[in-house]
DNA sequence: GTGATTGCAAATCTTTTGCACTAAA
DNA sequence: TTTAGTGCAAAAGATTTGCAATCAC
């Protein structure tokens, strides 16, 4: 029976990262986790909600993106000015940028090899190293 | 005099980039290019050139960013969002990222070696490839 | 029960736009 | 002149916030 769905392994999931498994939160930890890797925006996830017939409001998903990246489920991609994406993979990797759609694609961990870094300038530690892959179309 | 003074290289440099010279993007671009490398967001620079007495209008500041960078005179980096910067080293180069007050520093050419890098999917072609190391502050 | 979570609408912030006015060539 | 550029105020988007209502434990 679909209406009985559990979703225990999305509850799961929320509570060990200490997020109390709410209505919204599991739908939209569903949503997000049940696809493969995803780069999505908030607007994106609600439209999603919605049409998924699950009620909850475009604050709330913003909420839940912003806790669920503090939790380590997601990860927060910027490439553009004015919009976020929040990318389901947050092993450590990178993106390639269509910059013809504004799409995001991930770039396997290990294509990409960066063979000398900078040390940190005094006091800091890094958190972590983006690299943008940034694509225009080939024109012929 | 300093009322007479000529800005005859930044003229210049706007002409070059096929700009023509009005009082705003003079100033602007005087404030931009005559302290070395910066990394400036828009309302930055019309804080600035407002502290200078010079009469522009953010809107204008916001047309002349793009403009200067349409041009190749500047770089635009995004790393937050909702917030662009504006960087007039337009060499190829890649930043560190505090992420205790968000300013932005250049890593010097050659102190980050990519050594291998994922060819670029059928019918693309790299447009620019974006290094950003954050950094958080030592806890001790 | 009671403290965490949600929804809604309003507020905020950055950036863009429309259009009459001004200035560069 | 004539056409590009500018200023202003309004509009547009994305995101955040305040607070009363609701839900999980």
């Amino acid at each position: 029976m679909v209406s009985e769905r559990t979703y225990s392994g999305t509850i799961a999931r929320l509570k060990s990262a200490g997020l109390r498994p709410t209505r919204q939160r599991i739908a939209l930890a569903d949503l997000l986790f049940s696809k493969g890797d995803r780069h999505v925006t908030a607007e994106q996830l609600h439209s999603e909600a919605v049409s998924a017939d699950v009620r909850v409001s475009l604050a709330t998903v913003y909420n839940s993106l912003h806790q669920f990246t503090g939790a380590g489920l997601l990860r927060e991609v910027v490439v553009e000015s004015g919009r976020s994406y929040f990318d389901t993979n947050v092993d450590d990797h990178h993106h390639f940028f269509y910059e013809a759609d504004g799409s995001l694609e991930d770039i396997a961990r290990g294509d990409v090899v960066l063979s000398d870094l900078p040390s940190p300038p005094e006091g800091h530690d890094v958190a972590r190293v983006d690299i943008v892959i940034r694509l225009k179309s080939t024109k012929n």
